[in-house]
DNA sequence: CTAGGCAAAC
């Protein structure tokens, strides 16, 4: 309208007006007309050629912007402001051929001194870790401001070079410069990354004493600071204390607790951040759903996704490829592949999630579907491809298909196996029973065998009763000296079920004297919408009721023919252990006190934290069948569909 | 009428 306005007035030639009209046209994003703008003006200025350019670079019209830039200098002499809008693309693109050539341009025509292009200029260098010619150009600057001593401090932290940064700030102090809340923030970040909480604590000092702590920048990066140096109260008593919190503090607070595994009091944050009515960000979103993953938490993951929904209009898509493994880790396959077909952009982490999710829940036949579609569009698998469509096909039996697939990593997707690729196919082979087989690949495989590799075969042993091969395995893995104690439980296991005690004893012995400690076992469930946690060490109202039940169910159980396994319930590793198999394995109690608080016929969920073991897993194949209900677990690696006596597992548990 | 630096969260 005001365009129209201005042909009509008769001012269509006046260049004020014309660069006006420019810069309105790329402020909208709408370059077409910006340049017939231009096009029609008879006497363009420096300020029309750089609010083209800019307006293309904005746009993301890299290379005509390029060209544009190159037709301007042989039409007229560029001022201060091209220079930086080319830097800053240059910067942006980290072309730092582009970037000399500017630099170059700068020094042999003499422009005048700017504080702002000297920054530019040291973070270009910084950007491609040239710190040699960071340093250059900062010792040529004219006057060296807190920015630039900032830059060349951050350059040398991003290249992992604390100590000359640490250096760097020895000579800034003794310089006249003082350091300002970047400077601080810089350093802070520094001890971030060293997990240094003490030096932390005194940047804290420093802070306050002059001011910098209002910043909001230093709150944040001190949050972050703590709870990452194993200092979770001191970020929240810093978080409490800031007056003007804005979203970053929110997400640090809230990512904080859920590093150290503070998985309830991060997602109260998360609901006081939106009973505050902070509107969360993308980075909100991705914080807190994987931790709706990790804990099954379907309500919450739901009405993030509503929110989400809600305010923006495109998906997101890291936060579509969040989606779809939150709903697969709920148990909601449905829901996982709703998200994925709604998705308009997909990357090679969007198919992996979707090939994950069939085969954590049994579909490996749908995992090698979705491989293949994935194939058709175009997209690449990458590494975690591949370990997600190996272990899909493991837990579904699929072996020659997996099989084929890991020799045809190098052959036909130029993809090295590494060390879990190995592991996959040890998996797939020992999973099914061919354990000879499995040994001998190991054997001969190229790389180093590790625990894991070991271990996925002595787990199968297990299940199949080969002591031999076991043994041998089991040796394998004391010889590593791992400090996981997962794998000592199960070697502790093979030999408790062979009456070695003695030998149970030492590895007893050998993990309290490194220092370790087993990973408890524990189950929760949803129930009423609270969550309820079973297992050593979680005391919940109403586990005493479950554990009588349980007892009644099992009566039930055993004239349907279940007996027990006493060999693999009775001789665990520590004693907390022990009452617990007394009072049967968290997730049975999880179950039972699903089945006494829910109304008759409604399926239940549960989950836990380490693998279903073999008595549990055929245990609750027989509740499922007696009670009539439909059980879904989701132990650490799958889901178990139970269902009238049967697992969906198809017992490749 | 035009441009711009260094810093925190996933």
């Amino acid at each position: 309208m005001v365009h129209g306005l201005v042909n009509k007035v008769g001012i269509e030639k006046d260049r004020l007006v014309n660069n006006g009209l420019i810069a309105m046209y790329c402020k909208f994003q709408d370059v077409a007309n910006a340049r017939r703008v231009f096009n029609t003006m008879v006497d363009r200025g420096v300020v029309s050629w750089n609010t083209l350019i800019d307006g293309l670079f904005q746009s993301g019209a890299l290379a005509e912007a390029f060209e544009m830039f190159q037709e301007m200098l042989r039409t007229l002499r560029p001022d201060i402001v091209t220079v930086t809008i080319a830097l800053r693309a240059s910067c942006q693109m980290k072309d730092t051929r582009r970037g000399r050539s500017i630099h170059g341009y700068l020094v042999r025509n003499g422009h005048e001194c700017d504080a702002i292009v000297d920054n530019m200029l040291i973070h270009l260098y910084s950007n491609c870790g040239n710190l040699k010619a960071c340093r250059r150009v900062f010792d040529q600057l004219a006057n060296q401001g807190p920015a630039s001593w900032n830059t060349l401090l951050i350059a040398n932290f991003r290249r992992g070079c604390f100590g000359e940064g640490i250096r760097l700030f020895g000579l800034m102090r003794r310089s006249l410069i003082e350091p300002d809340s970047v400077t601080v923030v810089t350093l802070i970040s520094a001890c971030t990354q060293l997990a240094d909480r003490a030096q932390g604590r005194l940047l804290h000092g420093y802070a306050i004493k002059t001011g910098v702590v209002r910043n909001n920048f230093v709150g944040n990066a001190l949050i972050d600071m703590y709870s990452k140096c194993g200092g979770l109260e001191d970020a929240l008593r810093e978080f409490e204390e800031m007056d003007k919190r804005d979203v970053v503090s929110w997400n640090s607070a809230i990512s904080g607790c859920f590093v150290g595994g503070n998985f309830s009091q991060g997602l109260e944050i998360f609901r006081r951040m939106n009973a505050e009515g902070v509107p969360p960000d993308t980075t909100t979103m991705l914080t807190v759903l994987p931790a709706c993953s990790f804990l099954a938490a379907k309500r919450l993951g739901k009405s993030v996704h509503s929110s989400i929904l809600r305010t923006t209009t495109e998906l997101d898509l890291p936060v579509g490829n969040a989606l779809i493994e939150m709903y697969s880790k709920c148990g909601s396959l449905g829901h996982s592949v709703r998200v994925f077909d709604s998705m308009r952009t997909k990357d090679v982490v969007t198919w992996t999630a979707l090939v994950s999710a069939y085969g954590m829940h049994g579909l490996g036949k749908q995992a090698l579907k979705a491989f293949m579609d994935m194939e058709v569009a175009g997209i690449p698998p990458d590494h975690v491809t591949f370990v997600a469509v190996i272990y899909a096909c493991s837990h579904s039996g699929l072996v020659e298909e997996g099989f084929s697939l890991f020799n045809r990593m190098e052959k036909d997707y130029k993809t090295t196996p590494k060390i879990e690729h190995y592991a996959c196919a040890v998996d797939l082979l020992s999973r099914s029973g061919k354990l000879p087989e499995a040994e001998s690949f190991i054997l001969g495989m190229p790389l180093e065998p590790d625990v894991g590799i070991w271990g996925a075969l002595l787990s199968s042993c297990r299940n199949n009763n080969e002591t031999k091969i076991a043994e041998r395995a089991a040796k394998r893995i004391m010889g590593l000296r791992s400090d996981n104690t997962g794998y000592y439980v199960l070697v502790s296991n093979l030999y408790a079920s062979a009456g070695k005690w003695n030998l149970v004893g030492d590895i007893r012995g050998s993990i309290k004297s490194r220092g370790l400690r087993k990973d408890p076992g524990y189950s929760w469930i949803e129930v009423g919408r609270r969550m309820r946690v079973f297992g050593a060490g979680h005391s919940v109202e109403g586990s005493r009721e479950a554990y009588q039940f349980l007892e009644k169910l099992t009566v039930l159980m055993e004239e349907e023919g279940y007996v027990p396994d006493r060999k693999l319930v009775l001789h665990d590793v520590e004693e907390d252990e022990k009452r617990q198999a007394l009072c049967g394995h968290s997730e049975r109690l999880a179950i039972a006190f699903g089945l006494l608080n829910t109304k008759t016929g409604t399926s239940l969920q549960v989950m836990k934290n380490l693998r279903v073991c073999g008595d549990c897993h055929t245990a609750i194949k027989y509740i499922s069948k007696i009670t009539q209900r439909e059980l879904l677990v989701r132990d650490a690696n799958r889901f178990h569909l139970f269902k009238d006596g049967a697992c969906s597992c198809g017992d490749r548990w």
